[in-house]
Formats: C-alpha cells, sequence, structure tokens
RNA sequence: GCGGGAGUAGCUCAGCUGGUUAGAGCGUCGCCCUGUCACGGCGAAGGCCGCGGGUUCAAGUCCCGUCUCUCGCGCCA
C-alpha cells in the first residue's frame, strides 16, 4: 500500500462509509466556517471534501494552510447528513473526517500568479510562464488525458489494422522541399548541419522498399514556421502511415476505419454528442471542391454551394458592364444561393456588402426573387431570359437571393467561398454538433508560380501522377492530376497523402518539368532514388495532425489548449527559457561563429 | 515583414466628453463565524495605469514613438 494515500480523491462512495482512508493532493479550496473547516482536496482522480473542526488538535495548523499546498490527510468516510450531499460532485455523497494532516509540500508563500480553481481566461503569457499550475486546471487537464487517450486509440487501431510502429531519425538531412528547416550544427563534421524532420517522408518510403508493408509513427514533426491559432509554433505531430501495394481507395478504407472509429470514440468528449461522418467519406475533386466551396477545404456542415454563372452574364442581351469586364479580360462570375433570405431586411444585404468590401471586393452583388422577378441592385441589367437562366443554374426560387463574386478564377473562388462561410453564418444555417468528412482528391500535379511564371509541384513532388510516366510524356503539364489527397472535417484539413511515385523514370521526369537540371533526383533523395531502382512497391499513405484533431474533438479554438508544453506565437518557451543564448564553448564545440543582426537578442526570462 | 485587438493591484477586469485621494471580484494578511461546497461578515496591505516623449493649469484618459502578448496576412511541399 501506498505510503501517502488508500484511495485517490476521486475514488470514495457512499459504501465507503466508516473506512479509516488516507488521502493526498493539492488544496483546492478552503471554507472556513470558525469552528468548523471545509477542505476540498484535490488530485487527478478528482476531489473530495474533507472536513475538520476545532476540537482536532491540527485544527489551528489546517486553517492555515494555503490553496495549492500539497498535504495527506488520514480520516474516517462519513456519510454526509441528508440536505448536504453534493450531487454535482462524484463524491458528493461522502467526506473525509479529518484525523491527522501532514504538509507533503514547501509551504506556498508565494502569490499564485493564477487561480487553479477558477475557469477565468487568464493571459497566454502567464498561462505558458507558469504551465505547470496552468496544466492543474480542470479544462485543460482533461484535455491533454483527451490527447492520451486519442494517441492510444489510434495506435490500437492502427495495429488492428495490421500496422507496425516505427521510429525514423530526428537528426536527419534537409529536405529541399517544403517549409523552413531547423538545423542542427554537427560536431563532427564543422560547416555541416543536421535537419529536424518537417515529416518523415523518405524514411516512411524506405520502410515499404524494406518490405515491411505497413507502418504507422506517432511522429513528431518540426517546421520553422510562424504560428497560427491552429497551427503551433516549431513542432507537431501526426499520425503518420504508409502501406505497400495499395490504391488510395485502400488507403481511405483504413483511414476512414481508424479516424472515424476514434471520431466516434470521442464524439462526446464535450458533454454534446457529435455526429460522426459515416464511411465511405465524399470524395471531391480538387477543381469541384475549388468550385464549388471556393477552397480545397470545404465545410460540409454549410449547405449553400458555389456555382458558375458567367454564361448569364455573358449573354448579349445582359448589360452589366461590372461583370460583362470580368468575363472580358477571362475573368468568371460565381453565384451562391441563400435560399429563403428575400425578406430580410436591407441591413443583412448591406452588412455582407460591407463585409465583401472589407475583404478587398468592390462588393457583393445580389439578386432577390418574388415570383420569377428579380430585384436588387443587379436585377434590372438581367432581363427574363438569362435570369431564367440564372434560376436554372442556381437552382434558384422565389424567396431566395443570389449572390455573386466577379474576378479572374481564382480571386473570384477564393471571394465566393469566403463569403458563402459569411453568409451561411448570418443565415445560421451551418449544421451543428457534427464532424462532417470528406477527401479532396485529383489534385494538380505542377502549378504555375505566377512570381515566376514557371512549372511548380504544386503539393508534393513524391506523388504519382495519374497516368504515370506517360502523362508526364504526353500530357500538358498543369493538366496533369497527381495521386494526391487530403482529407477535410468540417473545413479543416486534417491530412494530406498520396499514392507515391516509385517509378525512378517518372520521377526524374516529374523533376525535368518542374525546372530541375538532370540528376535532380539523384542528388536530392540520393538514398530513395537507389531504393527506387532495386525493387520498389508501389505504395502509399498520409498522415493526420493530431494536434488538430484533438483540438477539434476538445472544442477547442486554439492548439495550445490541446499541448502540455506549447511554445508562444513568437516559438518561445516561457517556462524553460528557450530558445537561450549558448555558451561560447558549446559554439566553439561546433565551429560556430555568431554574426548577429543588429536588434539586441532577447533574453527570455525564465519563471522565478 | 505587414495589418487588427489588447496591456490599470499577484490574477480577471471596470475606470464616461481629460478634473480632487485610480475602483471591484478572486487571492494574500488580521478578526468574527459549526454544515459549507464560488460559504458568509468586518477590516487591512497591495498600483511606475507596459515604457519613453509631447499637448495641457491638469493625462490611466488626447497625440507621437516604442516594447510585449494575441488574432490574421505573408509563410506553412
Amino acid at each position: 500500500m501506498s505510503i501517502y494515500r488508500t484511495h485517490t480523491c476521486g475514488q470514495l462512495r457512499g459504501s465507503d462509509a466508516g473506512k479509516e482512508v488516507k488521502i493526498s493532493g493539492w488544496v483546492h479550496r478552503k471554507r472556513d466556517h470558525g469552528g468548523l473547516l471545509f477542505i476540498d482536496l484535490r488530485d487527478h482522480y478528482g476531489l473530495t471534501q474533507c472536513v475538520i473542526n476545532s476540537d482536532n488538535p491540527v485544527f489551528a495548523e489546517i486553517e492555515r494552510t494555503r490553496l495549492e499546498n500539497v498535504i495527506m490527510i488520514t480520516g474516517e468516510v462519513v456519510t454526509r447528513m441528508a440536505g448536504t450531499q453534493n450531487k454535482d460532485l462524484p463524491t458528493g455523497e461522502i467526506e473525509v473526517k479529518i484525523k491527522t494532516f501532514e504538509l507533503l509540500s514547501s509551504p506556498v508563500t508565494d502569490m499564485l500568479p493564477l487561480q487553479v480553481n477558477a475557469e477565468e481566461n487568464y493571459g497566454e503569457e502567464v498561462r505558458l510562464r507558469y504551465r505547470f499550475l496552468d496544466l492543474r486546471r480542470e479544462t485543460i487537464h482533461k484535455n491533454i488525458m483527451l490527447r492520451s487517450d486519442v494517441i492510444y486509440s489510434m495506435r490500437r487501431r492502427m495495429v488492428e489494422q495490421g500496422f507496425r510502429e516505427f521510429q525514423t531519425p530526428i537528426l536527419t538531412a534537409s529536405s529541399p522541399e517544403g517549409a523552413r528547416d531547423f538545423l542542427v550544427p554537427s560536431r563532427l563534421h564543422p560547416g555541416k548541419f543536421y535537419a529536424l524532420p518537417q515529416a518523415p517522408q523518405q524514411f516512411k518510403q524506405l520502410l515499404m522498399m524494406s518490405g515491411f508493408d505497413r507502418y504507422f509513427q506517432i511522429a513528431p514533426c518540426f517546421r520553422d514556421e510562424d504560428a497560427r491559432a491552429d497551427r503551433t509554433a516549431g513542432e507537431f505531430y501526426q499520425l503518420d502511415m504508409e502501406m505497400s501495394f495499395v490504391t488510395q481507395e485502400d488507403v481511405f478504407t483504413v483511414m476512414e476505419n481508424v479516424i472515424g472509429g476514434v471520431f466516434e470514440e470521442f464524439a462526446e468528449f464535450t458533454g454534446t454528442k457529435q455526429a460522426v461522418s459515416p464511411a465511405p467519406w465524399i470524395r471531391i475533386p480538387y477543381d469541384e471542391s475549388m468550385l464549388k466551396y471556393g477552397n480545397d477545404k470545404p465545410d460540409l456542415r454549410n449547405p449553400l454551394v458555389i456555382v458558375d454563372v458567367s454564361s448569364v452574364f455573358a449573354r448579349a442581351d445582359v448589360e452589366f458592364k461590372a461583370f460583362k469586364g470580368v468575363i472580358d479580360k477571362g475573368g468568371v462570375v460565381r453565384a451562391i444561393r441563400a435560399p429563403k433570405v428575400s425578406d430580410r431586411p436591407r441591413s443583412f444585404f448591406d452588412k455582407l456588402n460591407a463585409w465583401a468590401q472589407s475583404e478587398g471586393a468592390p462588393g457583393l452583388g445580389y439578386v432577390t426573387l418574388e415570383g420569377a422577378e428579380g430585384k436588387g441592385p443587379i436585377a434590372k441589367f438581367l432581363p427574363a431570359g438569362a435570369m431564367e437562366e440564372l434560376l436554372k443554374l442556381t437552382g434558384a426560387e422565389s424567396g431566395d437571393a443570389v449572390f455573386f463574386a466577379a474576378d479572374v478564377a481564382d480571386k473570384a473562388a477564393s471571394l465566393a467561398g469566403k463569403a458563402r462561410t459569411k453568409i451561411a453564418e448570418e443565415m445560421d444555417i451551418i449544421e451543428k454538433n457534427t464532424f462532417k468528412f470528406c477527401w479532396v482528391i485529383d489534385y494538380p500535379m505542377f502549378e504555375l508560380n505566377d512570381k515566376t511564371n514557371k512549372i511548380d509541384f504544386s503539393h508534393n513532388p513524391f506523388s504519382m501522377p495519374q497516368g504515370g510516366l506517360k502523362a508526364l510524356q504526353t500530357q500538358e503539364p498543369l493538366k496533369i492530376k497527381a495521386t494526391q489527397y487530403d482529407c477535410v472535417a468540417n473545413g479543416l484539413e486534417l491530412c494530406s497523402g498520396g499514392i507515391r511515385n516509385h517509378m525512378p523514370e517518372a520521377m526524374e521526369k516529374a523533376f525535368e518539368i518542374a525546372g530541375y537540371p538532370a540528376g535532380a533526383v539523384q542528388e536530392k533523395f540520393g538514398g530513395m532514388y537507389n531504393a527506387f531502382k532495386l525493387g520498389a512497391p508501389p505504395h502509399g499513405g498520409c498522415a493526420f495532425g493530431i494536434d488538430r484533431i484533438i483540438m477539434m474533438l476538445a472544442k477547442e479554438p486554439n492548439i495550445r489548449e490541446v499541448i502540455a508544453f506549447p511554445m508562444n506565437q513568437q516559438a518561445e518557451d516561457l517556462m524553460m527559457g528557450a530558445p537561450s543564448p549558448a555558451e561560447p564553448h558549446q559554439l566553439k564545440d561546433v565551429s560556430i561563429k555568431l554574426d548577429l543582426p543588429k536588434a539586441a537578442v532577447k533574453d527570455i526570462k525564465q519563471a522565478s
């Protein structure tokens, strides 16, 4: 038996009445009635009310104990008197009548920088600097437990699907594509650097070429890019997986089981049951997603869709110059049907118009429909025939409104996409309490870099072009699709993946199209290139962002709420004082001399 | 790098068109209180109003600059 406790603070029930127990924990809250004192004792498992009255010799001492002191008490479990039981507390039927008391921690004498027993929105700086206190608080403590449970569930489900977990190097080579690397100087090789992996991409492919067939890893990934609310500074975790002898449908099936299963398992974490899309999840080609939703991460909780109505405004009998001018310059007009809003006050439309202007658009044009007749600022430019065509394209009916976005294709798509969200929010028609999954498929293999006007890989140079080498040799590069896909839930990108290009000839051709010199593949991906030539199986996989999944399950708007020790937006760890200057001898070891910019290097003050 | 918001007690915040001694809740300290569970009551300590300039008889409040935090853009194959 533990010398510290016979029970946890969440354990005792009415049936334990009469037992002599010993429990330890933090002083969560005190209620001092003079001759009678209540202490809520808290540990990881819960709260237990402890009570002592003034005839006990330790009363005076325990009365002085401060919040967040760690104490151990012994006493008798007693059933609370009728009318004093607390139904909100699992242990609320009983209390522990304190006999002895011992302080286990150094007594708290400093002021607490944040209060553990309150669910206030404390500032990020205080929370991160005193993260150990913050993590004692109920909500985030539960989030971190959820994280553990989710990761365990992922592991179990992956193993059940026949996957094995691997570890891949943290000190590895810089990858020439993608985000900025974190570099680690090499002591043994002056002037050379390791890079922390942005993803274990090449290693997992090499494991397939090593014949392991099904790989997964709870993989730490490092990218030296700025943070966002849904993107941590520096590092994050992925459920990374890869499998051999598969098509993309095989990958989808596995992950619909695993991720769908995880979401089902934790769908009620917040207390409200969330529905989860049943498998198979909808597949949406990239081009269709860009048209109908205005981006490649559609939020399917929003019932509105975008349609192209350029043909309406291109008609000879339509004389709306603003849109015609856009079309003449090669642009498009996109429309969003908003059902049953024609009776909304003018302010509804004005607000949306003002919003569009704040997004940099000239405005958000619209027509409302009463019967077959159009009203609103643009309606007068639409004669009967054009109106008929508009209704046919959009499916709009009497009582609806149709909003327009006109610009060059990608800008019109982007504005229409944002407008789709904004209009749905204003209408309050976004489905609640549901996780809506889809796969976005058929990403383009290449794209035109609008700065250099050259062809780049649009996503990931490792994915197999649809049609293979032959497609690369015979098709217009910008029309070639990659076997590349994303998984999206509620408008949040959760995963990216692809069927990989395992044919060295096709890899070389793809890099040639993207403007790399001959031999580039061999130079950049030497290990993998050799493996491709010595018997590479067809393979593919994907990687799900674990932090984002937990964030969704916990319904947290900020990713730091599901990470125990995140860095702040400036990629600083205020608690540990990272990053910090290196000692001169450390720099000498790795043959580095500093050449600092004139802005002084900031010292991050450690918690004191 | 750029834009929005914020910065007042240990913490969360209030502080009006500039106007006497800058307030509240929690926490801390002292006193009272034997059934509370956000216990209650009385009292006290605690403030470079982020920092630096400026305007003014007078600045937490207005102006300029700057720093910090945060949200977004860029960036994130």
